[in-house]
DNA sequence: CGCCAGCTTGAGGAGTGTCAAGGCAAGTGG
DNA sequence: CCACTTGCCTTGACACTCCTCAAGCTGGCG
């Protein structure tokens, strides 16, 4: 156990890098996330000619980047910070279906229009590229729909895991489940993945996992009480048993 | 109200075809989806190497067809019948992904082994491909993979679609969304939209729709009373007004 | 220093889940 | 052909989880 720890912390650091493994020189010099991103398949000269349909977007916190029923003009692919996806009821009942992190895209989809809204949680910067303009790369450059394809089945399979969650999972087990996701994405992206930052508010927690703010506060107090995380700030949480997080998430 | 009825019965005969309008000679000349399936899209001789690596199932109601962590080896298309996809927590609690009707796949994904079960609800028939030669041949044909791809998307919607039902929505109107979703899908595939004949089980739809058999029961029961459904069977469902049904869905 | 938004905590109740019994239809064996 | 079994669905009574409502608490910011 206490070798263990050991083992683990020594080996959390650095970045881990997918297709690509070297960075690029040119506009996507300072991108955070060139070696994640969809684009990370193209060679440079690929890369220039969706140079050529890409426009940089930036919002501050809270701010809308587009809305349930916009038309699917446009494909985004998050450079930086945080954007919520979520779906609306007549009534107001909101569901997050996801959080975008660096390197993710969101945008992508055949129907005509948007089925979902998309909002900054934090300030955010991302390339913003012209769906029908992107279609015609991927035509052109099969090894671009490829990627994209994987990217939509990985998708696929986020989702499948999040209705097992939504479906069947009690409070605590979905509160573990999203703490360990975030973790783990936050390590590939090459954030700190154990005193873990969590830019989304309770009321963002509560419409991703189907449950009141309440109910998200009092199972992070629970989890806390038992001491399998700790939580410095409210907007911070450290996972002091990953072990009893894991066997809580996949249900005991 | 009354001509409004009249209307949607008469225009509600025929089946709609999609990306290809024509029947297929040969192997695929008895499919009752080669104009939905994925298939559809490819050439007489495209199609010649497509058989190349296909191979028949054919499974009993209630049968096995894949394992949650089986090896991602196969690909399979359904031709006939109804296949439902679960996941399963350690202590028996199960959640139904979704369930695959004739001229759909399932068993597409990146990761190496499966992230669900596969059960035949009712007798079924399907195509088996070997998922390496069916990568292989996506490289070659871009259109096959475009097509995937499509697939792919609209996938992401529906589980998108399912998040939102899952997390928000009230029993009755789960159960309203479950009754115009199949019958939208039946329609598409052109079988009977209002006397919906429904091939799975209560547990089934409870575990769909993250409920109990009771409370599904219930929830029937409470529709019935209201006039917006009639159950001649328990099998079999009649939408009596799709109306009061899309609004309870889409919630009140 | 005080305000405000967001988070936590508490008390109470509605809505589902749990448990148990009964109904119904299809299949089985005498 | 009919009694019995079996599996599934429905209905009822009850309990408990989680939501609702309301009141403090905390930290950031003017």
């Amino acid at each position: 156990m206490q070798i263990r720890d050991q083992v683990t912390i020594a080996s959390r650091a650095g970045r881990q890098v997918h297709p690509r493994s070297s960075r690029r020189d040119g506009v996507c010099a300072d991108c955070e996330v060139c070696t994640l991103a969809f684009c990370s398949v193209l060679s440079d000269d690929e890369m220039g000619e969706l140079e050529g349909i890409r426009h940089d977007v930036q919002h501050d916190a809270g701010h809308g980047i587009l809305d349930e029923g916009d038309p699917t003009n446009n494909v985004f692919n998050l450079t930086t910070g945080c954007v919520r996806l979520f779906k609306l009821l007549s009534d107001g009942r909101r569901q997050v279906i996801g959080f975008v992190l660096p390197g993710e895209y969101f945008g992508l989809i055949t129907s005509p229009r948007y089925p979902y809204a998309a909002e900054a949680v934090t300030p955010i910067r991302a390339c913003r590229f012209n769906r029908a303009a992107l279609d015609g790369l991927g035509e052109r450059f099969p090894h671009l729909q490829r990627r994209m394809l994987e990217m939509a089945w990985d998708e696929v399979a986020r989702l499948q895991e999040q209705m097992l969650l939504l479906g069947r999972k009690t409070p605590k087990e979905r509160i573990a489940s999203f703490i360990l996701g975030l973790s783990d994405r936050h390590a590939r992206i090459g954030f700190e993945a154990s005193p873990l930052k969590v830019a989304m508010s309770r009321g963002d927690i509560a419409d991703y996992l189907g449950l009141t703010v309440e109910t998200v506060s009092r199972s992070f107090t629970s989890l806390r009480k038992e001491g399998l995380i700790a939580l410095p700030e409210s907007s911070r949480i450290e996972l002091r048993d990953r072990e009893a997080l894991l066997s809580l998430a996949d249900a005991e």
